[in-house]
DNA sequence: TCATTAAACATTGTGCACAATTTAATTTCG
DNA sequence: CGAAATTAAATTGTGCACAATGTTTAATGA
């Protein structure tokens, strides 16, 4: 199977199936996530959103960040967009002004209504077992943790 | 483990895993492919010319883009960045003048001998045992295959 | 033949990712 | 207190991804 003189093949195809896999499943959101009007990630800011939101902590650009592995040039405008649409208001908090904090509004959490309809729509008609999914998962936790070279313990 | 009530946590998990993993490991490749001055999508480029170049079978952009699931949006532009530093040539066919052929320069093949270095020091300190990766490589291929609902047989 | 259609890239525009730097606010500490 | 260091976002610049459209060339067919 491997071609065996080539060094530059085998360790590669795990890369490299990652980065494809990767990309075969955003396509595979992307219509379901246009008829919110959101990008993947925007998706991934929302869920965080959602889920933190309903405890009443407020989240932090930097918990975002934590969260997605994300950084501020990446999440700054992605959060500017989201606001611009009026999913949420982007508030620095006044015990420190440096920290900004987006807060869902009324728009932002009755999309969370529609959303709820998306896992459901995501692997209908593909041919993969709720298990090996989960299995998938796993494997690829620890391949985040040993990369990461830390315990991700909590999220 | 799973927050029950929430619809959208679970399934996630799984997308999410691999978008974060994904990541991970293009940032493991960053360092060692800026010795380089190659991104990854661009080292993909130069796997896939090195591995065909040697079959005397000229490569087309259809080609690579079959390979690497990436249209001409991506590899035109990524293409002329590569040609601009010497690595190739884009040249059009005689037969097909529609056709665009990136043809290895003697900087390209020799940016071989260097990359054979990158394989062994990516996971050098990382504890992940090959099996476990092969596994997890077959696993994503899976998903890769029932997503593109195609038999990805030959590469 | 020559208009029509299709194929192969190229272009344009949007939105991530991420490195590097900047700005502003807060902490630390002499 | 006040300068220096630290922190949190924002900004700038490069390079993917990808949808949509455009351009050039090739193949088709009345």
């Amino acid at each position: 199977m491997a071609k065996p003189d080539d060094a530059l093949s085998l360790d590669n195809q795990v890369c490299f199936a990652l980065y494809a896999a990767n990309r075969a499943v955003t396509a595979r959101y992307r219509p379901l996530l246009a008829d919110l009007n959101l990008t993947y990630p925007q998706y991934l800011v929302m869920l965080v959103l959602w889920e933190e939101g309903r405890s009443g902590v407020l989240t932090r650009v930097s918990d975002l960040g934590r969260r997605l592995r994300l950084d501020s040039g990446t999440l700054t405008p992605l959060l500017k967009r989201l606001e611009e649409r009026g999913l949420l208001d982007r508030q620095r908090t006044r015990e420190d002004e440096r920290v900004v904090t987006p807060v869902l509004t009324d728009a932002g959490w009755a999309l969370q209504e529609r959303a709820r309809l998306v896992p459901q729509h995501l692997l209908c008609g593909v041919e993969l077992e709720q298990e090996r999914l989960q299995n998938l998962r796993q494997e690829l936790r620890a391949v985040l943790t040993a990369l990461e070279g830390e315990a991700g313990s909590s999220d």
